[in-house]
DNA sequence: CATGAATGAGAGTTCATTCAT
DNA sequence: AATGAATGAACTCTCATTCAT
């Protein structure tokens, strides 16, 4: 990648981060071109020399988020951890990334229905890829009787729903640190399906 | 109530749910008032007749599920169950409500940000009594000794955080059915509850 | 005029003068039908048994306050004083009527713009009217070499243009009385009128 | 100031001459932005680039006008003149201002109910740093001598009212000339003031 | 007579997007 | 690479007016 290209590059993140914060403070429709600009200290026109449009700016920072995501799930993947710890690492990575990225990953978490079909069913896969990975983990938990039988892709959704709605009240001078929630929701989310002995 | 105030309230009613509607499928802003005019076979100018304005239209809609929420919990704070199964039931009300009440809740749950400050208020001031009651219970049971210490907020946002999420992935021609998701809920979220014997 | 006419008529003039009231307050724009409706405890659908529409009740508030106007000159023309009285006396006679009847005269004399051509039309003549008498009395002195040579229309202009801006800055609180005002004017304008001897 | 901005100040004043032209003749409601565009060339939209809403439209007309009336007040002032021909020049130069800036102040003079009070209180003061002016010379000419007492407020109310007037009448094809009026009304307005010797 | 209800034409305003410079 | 300027489509909202009851 040329010094230029370099430059470009750097300066289309900033542009995604920007539209990422405003997104997620105002809503994708309230957020407008010249905010992110100015945000910048650019003008509205020159953010077009990086952006193709709006849409594509919302799309780009649901797909950055679910980057992030999957690539923290894949190393967890790899780390031959027995099921239930597995799971939980993988909920207390959730979190983390998820507070951490705040501003990208609750623009993927809160605007759904602003994403255009084509741009969403990229973002659906992706997501889908995320929670097969989850099921996966679910079943060699069942499998070996770790877990106790469950509805898999409902467990997922109760877990996931309690995870991504952190996003809505979690404020960082609040009691709990990060870690602390991350660990607490962890252990509550996956007690319920360890198999009595 | 005369006749007429009466079908007057009914109509107002009617455009309280097509909003409803069209604000849970597109989103506020995408949703238009000649659209929510047209499914009613209005025009865009006589929904203004029992409207004050777009953003009266949101906060009613706030308005109406959040009332039905609270009028279904304070119903079982009257039961004189004990608190673990008073908990499941509150939440098997609350997924109850939010499906069968789809678009008006998921209004409420999916567009805070679209409110204006005055309505959002209002509206935060009913869902922290929802939640005070919910609070209740949980210390209710603690103190009696069936539920271990935990810190009742977060737990309350996370259980909340998993039933609210159910907006997203529901589909009534999913192999199970509301009830079952339910009572899977209420069971599965209450037990990391239960103190140990 | 029958009993039932009668009542017609007195209502007509009360709307007229809750017209007159709220068109000389926020401008003919900016009062709304339903305004005057509410003023006078009725609804926006009754004004209309009265009235043909909205231009027609600015119209009528034009034509009633010209009147009260006409009526007003006409009889001190008949009175035989000398043109000098004569035209002090007109000049008090405008300005008392400008003010006790405010409402509707303000009307007329700030909202021309606002009246369809042909409604205009009506008005200008009466206007003219009204200043052809004028002009007659100053003519009438110049003729009897009470008052010097002038150009009438202007010196028309200048004295109603005096009046008319009372409407803009009296107010019946203030030091002198509307009698004080209306001699003062009266003194003011004729003074520079007199032939010197 | 650069190239740019000149030309950017300059079409603003364009849009203000524009909109004062049409505003003087249909009045401030009538007058569409659509309209004050087109006169332009320019689109509707293409207006809000240069301000922010009608109503800052008008208030920047009013805004223009008082500052040449207040500009020419005050090189009179300076000038050092006796307070009768003091007087008499801000007559005039009021007329001229009045007359060869029409669209501009007759706005001013023709609309104070349609401006919000924020802007009005700022025209507000406006006039009365102007008006202030005039009370001072004419309180100077009494304590030299020159001048009768006179109630002062009510004196410049009426040759305020006798000039502002003029917008509703002149026409520059008429028999007399901006500057004929002007002087015949400077004349005739001052010489009650004066002082019997 | 009176009115609740409905209408539709039109206004102001916003903003993503484009483009010449 | 950047930007000032312009555009037009879309949207919310207002209100005089009409009409069945």
């Amino acid at each position: 990648m040329s010094f230029r290209e370099e430059r470009a590059a750097e300066r289309k993140l900033n542009i995604l981060k920007a539209a990422a914060k405003l997104f997620s403070e105002k809503g994708y429709h309230d957020a407008t071109i010249e905010e992110i600009a100015r945000e910048l200290k650019y003008t509205k026109g020159s953010i077009y020399y990086y952006i193709n449009s709006k849409q594509d700016l919302l799309f780009q920072c649901h797909e950055l988020a679910m980057n992030m995501l999957l690539e923290n799930i894949n190393k967890i993947k790899e780390s031959g951890l027995p099921p239930d710890l597995m799971l939980k690492e993988v909920i207390k990575g959730h979190i983390e990334t998820l507070i951490s990225e705040f501003n990208l990953v609750i623009v993927t978490l809160g605007s759904e229905y602003e994403l255009d079909k084509n741009y969403l069913s990229i973002i659906i896969k992706k997501r889908d890829a995320y929670e097969d990975i989850i099921a996966g983990i679910i079943k060699d938990g069942i499998k070996q009787g770790i877990f106790r039988e469950v509805p898999v892709k409902v467990v997922i959704n109760l877990i996931m729903g309690a995870c991504n709605w952190i996003g809505r009240w979690f404020r960082p001078e609040g009691p709990m640190s990060m870690q602390e929630i991350a660990q607490f929701f962890a252990d509550y989310l996956v007690q319920p399906l360890m198999a009595r002995r």
